[in-house]
DNA sequence: GTTAATAGTTATAATTTTGTAACCATTATT
DNA sequence: AATAATGGTTACAAAATTATAACTATTAAC
């Protein structure tokens, strides 16, 4: 065996592997059951929460959803007046999507309802570990970003 | 703003949200392109391969799978040889699923082909990067793990 | 000015996942 | 022995995601 001869790398591939269904069970459920917008519509929205404002195109990049599927995905949300369009005065072709007032205090809503099973499941965790774990998610969640926006700028061949 | 007075915990949340669609565009994504399997199918591979032989009740608690469809996800593969089932000897209602040296084999190849975009993605770290994320990921896992341990014992009303 | 490329939409189909209800076999309860 | 409960399957429907192709509008390239 070269089990012992693992990478950090291998191991991180690993762990990802691993956890992205312990969270798709924990949260995607959690979206199924607490609310009445679908994972997608949701992660749309996430991602103008973060980002404030984004065109169709880069939304599709940043979740990867084929574009047809961003285009209904938003305009749910636009019925909802979670964000709104408007055109980019250079460039008319390009359309933005930003999330409005609404959109922002809903999501921050639904994240807490969304967060209440993780909240109480993570409480059998003490302090330090909980501090660690923060620490550790963070961490997670920032090699994420910046992986993901270095593919955005080489890798644009399109969904 | 009582944003400073944020807890451990609420950043534990927020990032967990923000993680997940991370994950789910690169890898259920490569697994879409790269495989012949749908992401259910591997991940109950995976987490056979992780605890060797589960029963189909647990297979779907711990995934957050309906049973039927567990039970579709589950023929599939043992079409493919890469698990096979037996029934308990002491009670003959719960059959056993059993990941394959064949299914290991194959579970470890996927792993690697799924693992190329990211592997790629992560070189721009450097080896100190690398080993924090290894830990951090490591660690997330566990605790994930942990979580869902907690909640199979005490949540076990049907899916 | 014509052609090519880009951003987004519309329409439509296929796949995957989720949800229900009825059912069989086996075990537990009384 | 009769009844209830559990583990799993079957059959089916609904919802969500993914994938394509054809299309409009606008900009870029020649």
């Amino acid at each position: 065996m070269t089990d012992n001869s693992k990478t950090s790398l291998d191991i991180v591939i690993e762990n990802l592997i691993s956890i992205h269904p312990l969270l798709a069970k924990n949260i995607t459920r959690a979206i199924r059951t607490k609310t009445h917008h679908t994972p997608g519509e949701l992660f749309v929205l996430g991602t103008l929460n973060h980002h404030g404002k984004l065109s169709m195109t880069e939304i599709g990049n940043h979740l990867s959803l084929p574009k047809p599927h961003v285009t209904s995905l938003v305009e749910k949300l636009i019925c909802e007046e979670l964000v709104e369009r408007f055109h980019d005065t250079n460039d008319r072709r390009i359309i933005y999507i930003q999330i409005t007032e609404k959109g922002i205090k809903e999501f921050r809503e639904i994240k807490n309802e969304i967060g209440q099973d993780l909240r109480q499941k993570l409480q059998i965790l003490d302090a330090e570990e909980l501090k660690d774990l923060s620490q550790a998610s963070q961490y997670l969640k920032d090699i994420l970003i910046k992986i993901l926006q270095q593919s955005l700028n080489s890798n644009n061949t399109n969904i």
